[in-house]
DNA sequence: AATAATTTTTAGACTAATCTAAAACTTATT
DNA sequence: AATAAGTTTTAGATTAGTCTAAAAATTATT
C-alpha cells in the first residue's frame, strides 16, 4: 500500500519583503538592471546591513539574483509580484481620486498601505467597478489583470520644444511639496502647457498655461512630464 | 534665555494591538466586562503566554486594565480604538457588497485587513460615499464618525413568535459555512419570515419564506436574527 | 478544609527585521 | 602598483511577538 502526501506549501510574502521587491523594481528600471546595495537602503531608509540581510531571504525564495558585492535583480517571479503591487497602488489611487475626493498629493501615502491587501477578487473588482482605468492620477499606466501596461512616450518639460503645444501627464516626483506646488499654480494632469522660453543661463523655462505665463526652474522642468498634443 | 521643547509622542499603535483590542471589544459585551486570558487566546488562536504578555503591553499603554488572575477590561480609550476599527471594519463590508458585488460571506476576510488602514479622511470619504450606511451586511450596526451607533431590538429565530410577522435582519454566527446555507437556501438581509412551527423535540424551527417552507435546526435558529415587521 | 482540576503567569527560547561597528571587498586616485 | 575612498558584508545585539514547559494562583470537588 502507497501513502502519497501532497504537501502545499504556501510561500506568504510579508510586507516587508514587499516593499523591498518595490523598491527594487522601481530602482531597477522595471526590473531590467541590476540595483546595488546602498540604493536600496536609501529609498527605503534603512540600514546597507539590513538589505543585504533581506536580499539574501529573497534570494532565496527566488524573488531575485543575488550576487556578493554585485547587486540584485529581480527573477521573473519576482517582476511579476512588483508589477501586482504596482497595479494595486495605482488603481486605489484613481479611487482615492474619483471616488473618495482625494487631491493629487494626498493619494500616495493611503494608497502605500491599501496596495498590500491580499485579495484577486478585491483588486480584480475594483478595476471594474473604475471602468478599467489605463493611467492613475498622477498619469502612470496601471498594468491590466496579466501584468500588460503602456509604456506612454513622455517628455519632461526640460527638454520641451519653444512654441510646441503639450498636454501635463505626470510627474517624476511625487512628494508632496511638489504636487502641492503644482496644485498651487493650476497645473494638474490634463493641463495644457506651451514653452515661451527656455533661458540657459539658469535653465529655466517660461510657460503658458490656459490664461497664465509663468517661470518654472529647471528642478520643476526636469520633473514635470508632457505629452505633445 | 528660556529654550521650549515640544515633544510629539506619537503612540503608534500596531496591528497585532489592535487585533487584541478589538477581540477584547466583542468578547467583553461591548468593552464593559472583565474577560479572561483563555477566551482571548481562543478567538485569536494562540497561546495564553502570549496574551499574557500582550496585555501587560496594553496595561502599560492604558488601553486597558489589567489585574493578574483576574482578567482585562478595555478602559475609555481602548473602547474608543475598538469602536473606530469596528465602524472601519463594517463600512468596508458596505463597499465591498455594495460597489464590489462581494456576497455575504466573502467579505469578512478582507474587510479583517482593511480595517486596519490608518487614515481619517479615508474612512470619513467612505461613509460619505457610502451615503452613511447605517447597517453593514450582516445586519450590524455602524458607528459613526463620533463612536454612536444604535443597538438594534433584533431577536433570535428561536425565540420568535408563532403566527408573526418577521424581517431577517443579521446573523450571530458570521462563518462562511453558516452564510452560505443560507445563501443556498434564499435567506438574506430584508428575507421575510414567519414561525409555522416550533418542534419541542429537538427546537428545530419550521418558517415560511417568500414562497416556500422549510425546516431549520436549532443551531441555525439560534443564530439568525430578527425583527417584529 | 484538603485535594484535584483548571487557569494564568513566569522563565527561557525562537524568528523576523532591524541596528552598530568592524572586517572584507571594489573602485578611484595618485 | 600602492593607497585612499567608498561600498558591502559579517558578527553580534535588540525589539516585537510568539512559543513550550514549569510554577503559581484560582476555582471546583470531594
Amino acid at each position: 500500500m502507497y501513502i502519497c502526501y501532497l504537501v502545499y506549501i504556501i510561500v506568504m510574502i510579508t510586507l516587508t519583503e514587499e516593499n523591498y521587491i518595490k523598491a527594487i523594481y522601481h530602482l531597477g528600471n522595471y526590473g531590467k538592471d541590476m540595483v546595488n546595495t546602498n540604493a536600496i537602503a536609501e529609498v527605503l531608509n534603512t540600514k546597507a546591513s539590513s538589505v543585504t540581510d533581506m536580499v539574501k531571504k529573497l534570494a532565496d525564495k527566488e524573488y531575485l539574483n543575488y550576487k556578493k558585492y554585485q547587486g540584485v535583480k529581480l527573477t521573473k517571479n519576482g517582476i511579476n509580484i512588483a508589477v501586482n503591487i504596482v497595479r494595486k497602488h495605482r488603481l486605489w489611487e484613481v479611487f482615492l481620486v474619483e471616488k473618495l475626493n482625494f487631491t493629487w498629493d494626498e493619494v500616495h501615502e493611503v494608497a502605500e498601505h491599501l496596495e498590500h491587501i491580499k485579495s484577486d477578487k478585491l483588486i480584480d473588482e475594483l478595476d471594474a467597478f473604475l471602468e478599467f482605468p489605463m493611467y492613475d492620477p498622477h498619469g502612470d499606466p496601471i498594468p491590466d489583470k496579466n501584468g500588460k501596461f503602456n509604456k506612454i512616450d513622455k517628455i519632461a518639460l526640460l527638454q520641451a520644444e519653444i512654441g510646441t503645444q503639450y498636454k501635463c501627464i505626470g510627474v517624476e516626483d511625487t512628494s508632496t511639496n511638489f504636487l502641492q506646488y503644482l496644485d498651487s499654480n493650476s497645473i494638474g494632469l490634463g493641463t495644457t502647457i506651451e514653452v515661451l522660453h527656455k533661458e540657459p543661463f539658469d535653465n529655466s523655462v517660461k510657460i503658458k498655461l490656459n490664461t497664465t505665463e509663468m517661470v518654472v526652474s529647471q528642478n520643476v522642468a526636469k520633473n514635470l512630464y508632457l505629452k505633445a498634443l
